[in-house]
DNA sequence: CTTATATTTTAGTCTTGCCTAAACTGTAAA
DNA sequence: TTTACAGTTTAGGCAAGACTAAAATATAAG
């Protein structure tokens, strides 16, 4: 008696996890446009590849189910494509944590090793991980780290150029990629977990100085203060993480 | 003023890592072979590729310069291609030790996962990682790991079934990659890092019965026998990881 | 010395993911 | 309403890495 076991291994999507390129896609379309649609060329900037490999990529997402794409209109996700993209930005912004807490990376360094590993754990190394890490709420940078059931909370921030003379602020967030900006806030502490009093926010070049809690005051010039997102001290501070 | 910048991004080897399946393959011819040459079929088999994709690759890593390779005559790794491997090699170990130790993996779920992080982490991740896990000699299968600069202490270790009884004995590493062995001898604390009694060595179908620490007997089979290695009890203990 | 068999290689394809150059489209300004 | 141009798509290629089927080779056995 002899048997033949017939797998259809011909359709690589049913199974397989998306490969690194292609949660690439889906997440800069997720950061760049949310549910809208992004456009093929901040795609294209964003991954640093060609127009045409984006264009390319659009059609296979559709395929895949994960984007929904007209010619010359964008691609937006589809709700697989949202579930796919907080699966990876929850990996993402749970393995910076952990770099920053237990292996002693500095916060401007985190995102690149991050964007590698992101797409090798498995699900289970992720919950784990999180676990080992007490669940935390908020990555590095401040950026809220989805559930595992694929929820994230809407939050609304004000940056520090929106706050005024005089209120005491806590620092939640700050929204910016190059590691010469991170660097300089964190060489001075101006990190997420961190209370700030304003002292001036001028109108007319958009500089805000601030007071730390040491009594060193800042001026932080306007694109550092648009960086940086705040929330009155009176609520209730959602779980900063301190960098280094 | 205009300048323009002429990068060679022509040659894929000279800056940029190897990718995953490169290191697998050399990695596999390691594991295989050590410094001889391994046979097509026995790649093909580790890897479960078929013969025509190893052939292939041989080709290829001998471009690289990481293997020599002659026609039928199968693959060796050159200087540059067990340096190669010895690194992989030293990655997977630490990783396997951080996912047991920290994560709570248990021993049998370790290389799966490791196997592909591997190629995920950067040489700073692993430095620190070896740092935070305080530089251990061993992963939790009691294999060595390799040190940083590549270099790796030989070792002849007996297994089970060529001790005596009488002896007392220290477990230094299980060689077995199947999941229900691990589980087996895991289940029943027969792990790197303890010692028990050899009871009785028997000549005709070669189970080894041993008691442990808390003076349970069991008998293991021929083969079980043969994947247990240990050294004497006198000698000095090698940094021994306790697997769960 | 021949032959059978296991192993290996070759030949030909396929998918993924990227590229450049050229053609096309949508839209905002003239 | 035409036009200019930024943005997009198409066309054509390429490299990595896998596969199957067919041909070639080494070697062990007769
Ligand atoms: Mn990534
Ligand atoms: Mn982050
Ligand atoms: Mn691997
Ligand atoms: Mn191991």
């Amino acid at each position: 008696m002899s048997f033949i076991l017939l797998l259809d291994m011909s359709d690589p999507l049913a199974t397989l996890p998306p490969s690194s390129s292609v949660g690439d896609y889906v997440k800069a379309i997720w950061e760049i446009a949310g549910s809208e649609a992004a456009s093929t060329k901040d795609v294209a900037a964003r991954l640093s590849v060609s127009s045409a490999s984006v264009t390319n990529m659009f059609g296979r997402l559709q395929e895949m189910g994960l984007a929904e794409y007209e010619r010359y209109r964008g691609a937006s996700l589809t709700a697989a494509g949202r579930r796919e993209a907080l699966r990876l930005v929850r990996r993402h912004r749970l393995i910076e944590t952990f770099l920053l807490e237990h292996l002693g990376y500095s916060w401007q360094d985190v995102h690149e090793e991050a964007e590698r590993l992101e797409h090798a754990v498995s699900d289970e190394f992720t919950e784990r991980l999180a676990d080992m890490l007490g669940h935390p709420g908020r990555d590095p940078h401040g950026d809220p780290i989805p559930a595992a059931d694929g929820t994230l909370a809407v939050e609304s921030l004000k940056s520090l150029g929106e706050t005024e003379a005089g209120q005491r602020v806590l620092i939640v967030k700050v929204k910016d990629d190059s590691a010469q900006v991170l660097n300089y806030l964190g060489e001075r502490s101006l990190v997420p977990g961190r209370s700030v009093k304003v002292r001036e926010v001028r109108a007319l070049d958009g500089v805000v100085t601030v007071e730390d809690e040491g009594g060193v005051e800042h001026a932080l010039g306007e694109s550092l203060a648009r960086a940086v997102f705040v929330q009155s001290t009176l609520e209730g501070v959602q779980d900063p993480v301190a960098p280094a």
